[in-house]
DNA sequence: GCCAACGTTGGC
DNA sequence: GCCAACGTTGGC
């Protein structure tokens, strides 16, 4: 356990690393996953003790700190939770269909790696954010790319 | 705002 | 099972 890397996206408009920080235990639900093959790096891949480089998509598009899994994969509540924009009418308690994971706030890089500066290291060309239409949100990363992107975040601005 | 890429849905 | 249509993601 705790041997594994992984990448997750978020809109920070929707909940950033600062929105991550500023919880009171500095822990959240990550909900909401409603992709398949992303769901299932969750549900069949994460464990306790395996970290996370935290990316914000969409607006300044870069990774921007570390978090922790510290709860495997359970029924993500708001597949079930008809108020919640998440909702799916397939999930059940039976068969929850979506999985979440419980994340805490490791630490946010002294400034956060863009995309560009990522495109142009080799020893991250084998991520998948970096392929065309690359769309998952949840994904593994292997050890010595989780190694340079904490390099770079600490590193500063290239 | 644009648009390419992708996953999902639904008709057949 | 195929595939066109559609909605969404996400970089630029």
């Amino acid at each position: 356990m705790g041997e594994n890397y992984w990448l997750l996206k978020s809109e920070p408009g929707c909940y950033s690393i600062d929105d991550l920080a500023a919880e009171p235990d500095q822990t959240t639900c990550w909900s909401g996953v409603r992709n398949f093959q992303a769901r299932n790096f969750m549900r069949d891949g994460m464990a306790v003790g395996d970290k996370a480089v935290f990316y914000h998509s969409v607006t300044d598009p870069s990774a921007v700190g570390v978090m922790g899994i510290v709860r495997a994969a359970y029924a993500d509540p708001t597949a079930q939770d008809p108020q919640d924009s998440h909702f799916d009418p397939r999930a059940t308690p039976e068969k929850p269909l979506w999985y979440a994971v419980d994340v805490r706030f490791e630490r946010k890089f002294r400034s956060p790696v863009p995309l560009r500066a990522m495109r142009v290291v080799p020893a991250l060309a084998g991520m998948e954010l970096l392929r065309k239409g690359s769309r998952l949100s949840v994904m593994p990363i292997n050890a010595q790319e989780f190694a340079t992107l904490c390099r770079m975040g600490e590193e500063g601005a290239e």
